[in-house]
DNA sequence: ATAGTGTAGTTGTCTATACAACTTGTACAC
DNA sequence: GTGTACAAGTTGTATAGACAACTACACTAT
């Protein structure tokens, strides 16, 4: 631990961050290996093994046994898109969410979306769609689709005090999920439910929710191009 | 290591992701300790610290020193945006990659550039514009600016065989990124470039490089939105 | 009641060692 | 030349032990 508070192994994965941030090691060069940089700092190679070990994690080296390591080719960065709900999003940005239901139905899957979640045509599904806002002005379309399997009580929920994220959060937890992010022109009512023109551009997600081994829900997420940008800031 | 070939840590992480992913955890509920878990897999501390050292990291748990640890709240979904060549983003797809220059000049940097740049207004600057083709089919306007103090010899660069993000990664190792995401419409020149319909959504994505203490480029990729989407598939 | 003390429990880090699995290059036998 | 065998080097995993830093809680003295 030395003089500072910094671990040891964390000094070890800066050192060779800068190396490589430097230009001192490109990608494709080999990283000295644990052993030697064992002797340098004069650390176990436990420890300088756990800081290439997070290293290859992150993604900054690619090691292979018996061959060594060397600097990744596609420094990849690690974005987190969190999975959360809209309301906490407001708030902690300081501003009031509201929303609106404009549909909270029972409806029949048609192909596309039986296929979607995972069941059969003409099965039972949950349909819901509302408008969140921010201070009054609407950022979000939800359209959403749900497996009654995972919910089944869905449409009994107040969703004036809860949200669709918050109630699947807490009714079908999360294991994986997958997304396509693309532009697109929204349709006549979605235009007309977050108060604009069907010519401006909206950010679309459709994201699709795993829980254990059932699709437990799909939903459309319509941003207003003018009003929303997802945005991120990487350090490798 | 046991019978099979999965490493003993492993296989602790995928039981305490079963218990989340079935619900037995849910966010804000403890976890067992690691000598709980040590005793009842029959392994060293450090075995099971490693597999919840690595699920915090994975954003799936929280702990904390004294106390004990804990199902995080939002499960990150750790999602990998690539920081990667076009060009070989098509060739991996089994297609043919080419690519018009349309412009390829010097300017001073306006006082917005300057900023983003981290520049002093009226500074020198590389500007280039190109189109890059899928199979003959436009998919991508990279509209980019350049600091020569990172890339001198931009100008000077073939970008019939190689391309700015190739050139770029070669001379200014990155070490940091930003971007955000967002829906617009082209502006004219860009939707002639792109062979599209003023009207057409396009997905725009702002990056904005940083090698060392220095930003090294920023560039504005522009998307037909018939064309292109960002998909992602996570699992916790 | 309150403030302070102590203790048990928990996580964070580090060490020294050990063996396994794999890669690479060299030396040797053919 | 060719191929095999071996040795050296590298990473992957696991262990047992140690100490530090911190939390939470019970207990005590005031």
């Amino acid at each position: 631990m030395s003089r500072t508070d910094v671990p040891a192994y964390e000094q070890v994965k800066t050192f060779v961050k800068a190396q490589i941030h430097s230009g001192a090691l490109r990608p494709g060069d080999a990283v000295p290996s644990e052993t030697a940089l064992q002797e340098q700092f004069g650390l176990s190679r436990m420890t300088v093994n756990r800081a290439m070990t997070e290293l290859a994690a992150e993604g900054l080296l690619t090691r292979t046994r018996g061959s060594g390591t060397v600097v990744a080719q596609w420094h990849r960065i690690s974005s987190t898109l969190a999975v959360r709900d809209i309301h906490e999003e407001v708030l902690e940005r300081g501003h009031r969410h509201s929303s609106t239901v404009l549909v909270l139905e029972t409806v029949k899957a048609d192909g596309v979306l039986a296929q979607a979640l995972g069941v059969r045509a003409g099965a039972r599904l949950f349909h819901s769609v509302m408008v969140h806002y921010e201070d009054g002005v609407a950022i979000q379309l939800e359209d959403r689709h749900v497996n009654p399997a995972a919910a089944p009580d869905y449409l009994q929920v107040d969703f004036q005090t809860t949200t669709p994220t918050q109630y699947l959060f807490a009714c079908a937890p999360l294991s994986e999920a997958r997304y396509t992010i693309e532009a697109a022109l929204p349709t006549a009512a979605e235009a007309k439910a977050l108060g604009i023109q069907r010519s401006e551009p909206c950010l679309v997600i459709t994201r699709c929710t795993i829980s254990g081994a059932r699709v437990a829900s799909q939903g459309r997420l319509v941003y207003p191009g003018m009003r929303y940008s997802l945005q991120g800031n990487f350090q490798l």
